[in-house]
DNA sequence: TCGTTGCTTTACCAATTGGTAAAATTTTTG
DNA sequence: CAAAAATTTTACCAATTGGTAAAGCAACGA
């Protein structure tokens, strides 16, 4: 069983994948993926575009990675929901940490949700693989907590989905925010408000 | 001042419109802006290229007039929030017609949240001259409402940006939900959560 | 019925795009 | 250092794309 054609990437691999990658962030993230160009990509990365594609088989691969890459960072705060916290602070917590993930990393938010809006037809495997499971797990913790008594009644899966969208909300409408409120930063206020709405909305009547 | 050399559109020019309106939304909303191609709307019209370019004067012509027809549409219901009717119900109602018009024209909704992904550099004009006035308008309502202890204490701007996010998140994510929800129609519990947060988070103490 | 106007097709085209072949260069290794 | 391996550049290319020119056809008012 020793099938290891796969020999550790030099330094200089590492480092141009990762400029590659970086590069394609910000113009996938921009432009859409039919609108990204691997010109565009190779100058951000400071590369040839044939000295891109010794890196990379084509434009489809380096969206893909980039794009499972991002799926990882994506799921752990929610695996950390921690079945032995307190219900309540817990999802808080996870409420705060996507709403901060949202707010530092605008770019991956936005392929991500790009990648979705377009009907998600080059990471359906993955989202079922991965996404799929993990939701499954915290959906059933969750009406755990519920079942204890420790939390309000909610419905399990369409609270992650208001937390999925209130949070996403401030990265991938940035454009829109950007113009209602005039500049201002959203930061405090947004995080004020999430808070109350879905502290509200999880603590449990104590009669 | 008889500058009128606009002249009243045939019907032939009435129904050609239409169809290549109609088939670019879906072109649009399903490629992105980038993705999308001449070829591809035409071929969904039924007309040919050239055909279609006597209509209009360019794809940037066609995405740009699609999309300012739609956020009309977009901004009917927030336009009807009633200053006379019952606070409560009033931004419940509009909760609920929101989250209609989602689930029953994803399209619509993709196309309006893919321009903004991009940094809605083709509408900032629009929103604004359109949206940003009524959107101040209705946060002082909220305000008002607020202030006359008719609705708990909420941040006017962030609600309303909840209401977007949590609504328009069952079209925009229609394809991570049908995954995750393993095709199982989100309608009713959507409309029962939504309706329980917001009734929750809306309704002033009554002590 | 004729001429004007409005609509459609045919035949193009220049620019861009994703991608390749192979030579040239640099880096690593024995 | 010399050979082998890895990396980068140069020179391409076929397909696609947004768009045009101009001829053909249809409709309609006088």
């Amino acid at each position: 069983m020793t099938d290891q054609p796969v020999k550790k990437p030099s330094r200089i691999q590492t480092r141009n994948r990762r400029l590659i990658l970086d590069a394609a962030l910000d113009v996938f993230s921009r432009d859409g993926y039919g609108g990204a160009t691997l010109d565009a990509i190779a100058k951000g990365a400071g590369l040839s575009k044939p000295n891109l594609l010794y890196y990379f088989d084509g434009k489809k691969e380096i969206y893909v990675t980039l794009l499972s890459q991002l799926l990882e960072t994506w799921l752990d705060p929610l695996i950390e929901l921690d079945p032995e916290g307190d219900p309540v602070e817990e999802l808080l917590g996870y409420v705060r940490h996507k709403l901060d993930i949202s707010l530092d990393l605008p770019a991956e938010s936005k392929l991500f949700a790009g990648e979705i809006l377009q009907g998600a037809p080059r990471i359906t495997t993955h989202l079922k693989d991965e996404l799929k499971p993990l939701f499954d797990r915290k959906c059933a913790l969750i009406q755990r907590w519920i079942d204890a008594g420790q939390l309000a009644p909610v419905d399990p899966a369409h609270l992650i989905f208001s937390i999925w969208a209130t949070t996403q909300h401030y990265a991938d409408f940035g454009a829109q925010l950007s113009v209602l409120l005039a500049g201002q930063d959203p930061t405090k206020r947004a995080h004020a408000h999430l808070e109350q709405m879905f502290r509200q909305l999880l603590t449990p009547e104590t009669e």
